[in-house]
RNA sequence: GGGCCAUUAGCUCAGUUGGCAGAGCACCUGACUUUUAAUCAGGGUGUCCCAGGUUCGAAUCCUGGAUGGCUCACCA
């Protein structure tokens, strides 16, 4: 118990319970065998009407008249009213329903029937108390609003905010719809390691573990990337994952440290086929969990139809700062920073200013879902060079409503070239960078034995599913998002 | 980590110039056999986030701390 001191409220449920006791009743009944959920009640009332039915669920209200008392019961299918008469249930019964909580778990079984006023209830014969409820539940009219409540006891948020059940059934199937798009298309779903001796595939500082029989650190993946393209190397053509990474990093709208990726891999493909993989995948989901390839995010239309957008990111730094990046040198480079308020570090070669370009000054505006294109090589270690720039990679990320939703390459299968990348991100480690790449050895090994030419696509999860659920806030479509310890 | 804001009853929130701690819902007592944010008559259930300080007197002012939100910086 967190607290020795119950307060009045606890105190009288606890009553409620010790009466039920002595009169014989646990407070936690046996499981209720139900005929319909609440939902179907209330949809299929034409059918249902004077037919008997069984449901159980929370007791969310109730009405009191007298002889006669009115509730809500709700389960995860909706909310029905109930209708109890002592003529029906007979005095003893009655009072126990009435000395029944807001919140208690009950199973009821009654007629159907359409009160006066045209409200489908439930006409209750008999009942069980399944299981009591000791504490009082938020208010039924404002609902929970602490935030901190809310996802600290996210149980009592989904009790009361039904929009909030809603938001994570949508969740749940969008990664179906997603599952069923790859699984059509014969994707082969995997599942890499998530405990690491290296943890690569990313830029990002990861949590740390200890192995105790191992005797060693291990790494929290950060990314699903090297191990998914050493399937690939293995013969595997087609393969996805889609699972939690964690980065040691703060909290923001669009970031949380764990966080929910897609990743596949495809033999024969470049990134054009994953823009297009992209856009017809992101816009099949929508039509098939929203109903539409339009919808609407904060209040403003999004058109997900293919083709979407497509811009290099020179270009679209031209279109937004005015900064043409292909008549710019590294020092003008720097002047123009200075000038448009880009703010940059000493060092930083010409194409990571021009990556700093378009995250501080583009991606904001990218509302319309967009592929910006061709990310300089310096920011891109894991992705091929183009062929006749080889500043610049086959590289693409998705952009919808501001928010980077996806990331993909024309995957690098030079394990020489590869080397070096490596090798250039661990100088910059060296040099301080906590982020940079770590030399993957086994990676390199795996590259040296072939691996076809393939194209890759990662996709934020949860961000494809803040943008299908209307969310500004990353923690509204996690469950439990990560919060500091209580007290 | 920086800046701004917030924290008062179970929940949602008021609280004036520093002067007895408030409302709605929930809850308790009573009435009511088709109500539905039921209604009617009564009842306030509190570590005003925490610890100090100023003051005759602090929810209110000051200092420090905790937690949360927004925002900036880094990352997807």
């Amino acid at each position: 118990m967190e607290r020795q001191d119950l307060n009045t409220f606890i105190r009288q449920r606890m009553e409620n319970l010790n009466w039920l006791r002595e009169k014989g009743y646990s407070g936690y009944g046996d499981k209720y065998p139900t005929t319909h959920g609440a939902g179907q009640v209330q949809d299929n009332f034409a059918q249902l009407e004077g037919q008997e039915v069984s449901l159980s669920g929370r007791l969310l209200s109730r009405r009191e008249h007298g002889k006669a008392m009115f509730g809500d019961i709700s389960d995860q299918t909706g909310t029905v009213q109930l209708y109890l008469r002592v003529n029906s249930v007979g005095e003893d019964n009655f009072s126990i329903f009435q000395s029944l909580d807001i919140g208690d778990l009950i199973g009821i079984t009654g007629e159907v029937f359409k009160t006066r006023r045209g409200e489908i209830t439930v006409n209750v014969s008999s009942f069980s108390l399944l299981a009591k409820s000791l504490r009082p539940l938020p208010e039924k009219w404002h609902g929970l609003k602490d935030v901190d409540l809310r996802y600290r006891q996210r149980y009592l948020d989904l009790i009361v905010n039904p929009e909030v059940r809603d938001i994570f059934a949508r969740r749940s199937k969008i990664i179906a719809a997603i599952r069923r798009f790859l699984d059509s298309r014969e994707f082969l779903e995997v599942e890499t390691p998530i405990l690491q001796p290296i943890p690569g595939g990313g830029n990002a500082r990861p949590f740390i573990t200890h192995h105790i029989t191992l005797g060693r650190d291990l790494y929290l993946r950060i990314a699903l990337e090297l191990y998914l393209k050493k399937l690939i190397v293995g013969g595997f053509e087609r393969v996805y994952e889609i699972g939690r990474n964690f980065r040691n990093e703060g909290f923001s709208h669009k970031h949380s440290p764990e966080f929910t990726m897609l990743e596949l891999y495809q033999v024969n493909t470049d990134y054009e086929d994953m823009m297009e993989l992209t856009e017809n995948m992101i816009s099949l989901v929508a039509r098939e969990v929203l109903g539409s390839e339009i919808i609407e995010y904060q209040n403003i239309n999004i058109n997900l139809t293919p083709p979407w957008k497509r811009m290099t990111m020179v270009e679209a730094v031209r279109e937004f700062t005015g900064v043409d990046f292909s008549e710019v040198d590294l020092e003008e480079a720097v002047d123009f920073a200075e000038e448009k308020g880009v703010k940059i570090k000493p060092g930083m070669s010409w194409g990571e200013i021009l990556n700093e370009f378009f995250e501080q000054k583009v991606e904001e505006n990218l509302i319309q879902p967009t592929f910006i294109m061709d990310y300089p090589v310096e920011v891109s270690p894991l992705a091929r060079k183009i062929d006749n720039q080889p500043g610049f990679t086959y590289r693409f990320e998705g952009f919808i409503a501001g928010l980077e939703v996806a990331n993909a390459f024309t995957e690098l299968n030079d394990p020489l070239d590869q080397r070096e990348r490596f090798a250039r991100q661990v100088a910059q480690r060296e040099a301080g960078d906590e982020e940079a790449h770590m030399m993957d050895e086994d990676f390199i090994r795996a590259l040296e034995y072939g691996m076809p030419p393939t194209g890759g696509l990662g996709i934020g999860i949860d961000r494809i599913i803040m943008v299908m659920t209307d969310s500004k806030n990353i923690r509204e479509v996690i469950l439990f998002p990560p919060m500091r310890p209580e007290e």
